[in-house]
DNA sequence: GGTTGTGAAACAGTTCACAGCC
DNA sequence: GGCTGTGAACTGTTTCACAACC
């Protein structure tokens, strides 16, 4: 579990960043956005906190950790930060992305405008049924599951969405990474046993239900 | 807003518990359930917090919050633990749920079988399109978001998904709070400004991917 | 023997408050 | 005047380590 305690190889980053921080400053880029959509120029930290429901404080602090992005006496310039953050994220270049298992997430997953919007293009698509391989669903041709390195070099994917159903999510996923695969948004309800060095991100719909629904019980309501 | 009292057994929560811990108990519940279908009967903190990348020490705290289910020299009874998570969680008995929005993602969460295992049942869904209202799918009949009150009180619904484009979220889930709603899960990549007595737990999809993308890039890749 | 539950210690994250800057 | 960036103080969470128990 704990690695990286020597700050080297490929990040410029010396200290150790909060996961949490990071999961904020995906939200101030959401919310910068929005703000310069509106034709908002600056805003300052305790407005752009005040709309997310965290302290001036925080928001500083969670900036801090990357550079100095802000004016004194002004605030913060929402174009400017928002591709800051684009920068510290990753995201300034567009990152082709695999999915594994074109069943009823997947399939909407190939069809959602959302990823586009923030520069993630499912280039490609897998899986093993033999009636959806050849198929082509938004633009994308779904390959046979067995073909994913070819797929893989040809559009020069680094990172997947798994959406198979969970009896098979832990064999597509070591495929994945035999593949080359370094990092996978895995949808299935299952927790991944793979080398340290992939990056595994979950995302359990059944449990983000449970978690709402222990906050509201927690408010005294009952189904 | 919690006071103690409350003796010992019986199991009711004084102290406040971290969000993170109700995080882990899902996941503790998950990986118990699939025990449970393998057929294992116990199961001791060391063996359980390994296969979810946690300490011993933390599985033991995480639980203790909400009471003693552990039995010394044994460790936990898979499916009794099971059983106790889900009274915490308040997932024991079947919640019903509203769906507000049949686009890509709607559609794709109205067939999701996922849920049904958990004890959720989306028995109503929503939409504006004249197209869309009154078709069925996966057995759920699409009624009209201004008939909203009617379909919740028909089937004694507390909990909506709000998957709905950005543009709307802020509006429609309004209309669920002003309905009746007190836990929304959204969908919609904006942070939604509602009553502080509404529970919301928000999944952006596209956010999911910049967390994967960072932990990718922290390890040196580009795309 | 093995394992839990739990105070105490250690660590990590957040908030405070103010110097410095515009 | 307004606001950021940041060390220091504080709060919350995790880990340690051991008595109690089976």
């Amino acid at each position: 579990m704990g690695e990286m305690s020597t700050g080297s190889s490929g990040g410029s980053e010396g200290v150790a960043v909060p996961k949490a921080v990071v999961a904020r400053l995906s939200l101030y880029c959401r919310e910068l956005q929005h703000l310069v959509q509106q034709g908002r120029t600056t805003i300052n930290s305790a407005q752009l906190g005040k709309r997310l429901g965290v302290t001036d404080a925080q928001v500083r602090k969670d900036l801090a950790y990357f550079g100095q992005f802000g004016y004194p006496g002004i605030g913060y310039r929402c174009g400017e930060l928002v591709e800051q953050i684009r920068r510290i994220l990753g995201t300034t270049e567009s990152w082709s992305v695999v999915l594994a298992g074109v069943g009823n997430l997947g399939h909407a997953l190939l069809r959602y405008r959302g990823f586009a919007d923030q520069g993630f293009r499912i280039v490609a698509a897998v899986d093993v049924a033999p009636q959806k391989v050849g198929q082509e669903i938004a633009g994308v041709r779904i390959g046979h599951l067995d073909r994913l390195s070819e797929v893989m070099q040809a559009h020069d994917i680094r990172i997947a969405v798994l959406a198979v159903p969970a009896p098979q999510a832990q064999r597509v996923a070591q495929q994945l990474v035999d593949a080359g695969i370094v990092g996978i948004l895995n949808f299935a309800p299952v927790t991944l046993t793979l080398p340290e060095d992939i990056a595994v991100v979950g995302v359990d719909l059944s449990i983000e239900l449970e978690q709402l629904v222990f906050a509201v019980v927690k408010k005294g309501v009952r189904p």
